[in-house]
DNA sequence: CGGGGCTTTTGACAATGGTCAAAAACCGGG
DNA sequence: CCCGGTTTTTGACCATTGTCAAAAGCCCCG
């Protein structure tokens, strides 16, 4: 619980009885390897806090899983369409090691929202830099080769690379696992 | 400023004094065609509601310029990374047409997130459906193909289409104006 | 109605990256 | 230390898209 504070204080740092609240409304599970946080389907009603392990997020495409995202200690997890529309979840969330994460409920957040401005402001901040992350991720898929991305990844993420396959890492950056496997030959 | 109010209503609607505050913090401001909202290496200190018109977000990139986004009434635009940065723009943003847009400063923006603790709501809400909106792009852009990507511009935004050069299109789905006028001769 | 400039199309060719299949390397458990 | 499964690499070939250059089309203005 204290990493929890202490990364969300590193964002905007908030009052005794706001770190309080968010104290009483998160709970901890523990997952291992290759369990699945959440299933194609299913509605996620929750958000998710992994203090340590590693996950993915990924979806099916024409028989392939196209993994679009990874988490790591101290971040926010979720599939985002599913949890803000509350629409059945395109996505798969997998553990890739064991992990402890954190979750609140959607009730229980709009509730911290409502009694705590702070809150708010805190999920305001944080979606602004989930935002810019997510824009410069775009313009890198649809504007930069292969070769590219993947020394993007090595200089900006070099934690993705020690800790995760090649296959997911691959479908990550957006090209086959081949391909990746030649760039890297040629380093 | 009405037509503002309106669409402002429409994410979130606000308490009267909640609006008055809003009325007081815009200021209008009318573009001609061709003229530049910001351009880069300036710090965007501005949110705007284009009222009416068209504007294009582009950079510069091995002399060619690379429009990503396009705007048109009713959406809010911005440099989001250098409005929330406070850091300079590597986006130039650009009217495609004469255009009335209201204008905020990111000072009296704060402002009005600590007194009306609804705005800053009004606005995380926001985030949240430019996040799903942009989180879909990406997909696209990373996994599908030029065909595929055009396909989808004409079913999810035929405004786009109708009223922006090919060459602006093109550019935006990430693919040179030479295969686009090809996947157009093959519909 | 006839340029002149901009936008769009067409053609030829090259480069990038994908697919399929097989070989090689790696790794954990017995 | 060896086996069996998984991950990574390599090879041959193909599809998609980009680039460069030129032609055609379009539209506004005089």
């Amino acid at each position: 619980m204290q990493t929890l504070l202490s990364h969300i204080n590193s964002y905007h740092s908030l009052n005794d009885e706001a770190q309080k609240a968010v104290e009483n409304c998160f709970e901890q599970h523990v997952f291992s390897k290759n369990e699945y946080l959440l299933t194609e389907g299913k509605i996620c009603r929750h958000l998710f806090f992994l203090e340590k392990g590693a996950i993915r997020g990924y979806y099916t495409l024409d028989g392939k899983e196209i993994t679009y995202w990874f988490g790591f200690e101290n971040d926010f997890v979720t599939s985002f369409h599913s949890f803000i529309t509350q629409q059945p979840s395109v996505e798969n969330i997998q553990f890739l090691e064991g992990s402890i994460v954190w979750a609140i409920s959607k009730e229980r957040l709009t509730r911290l929202f409502n009694e705590h401005h702070e809150i708010e402001r805190l999920v305001r901040i944080a979606y602004e830099k989930y935002y810019i992350r997510l824009e410069e991720r775009f313009v890198g898929a649809q504007f930069k080769s292969a070769a590219e991305r993947y020394e993007n990844l090595i200089r900006q993420s070099p934690h993705i690379i020690e800790r995760v396959s090649l296959g997911h890492i691959a479908s990550y950056l957006g090209i086959s696992q081949e391909t990746l496997s030649r760039i890297r030959s040629r380093l």
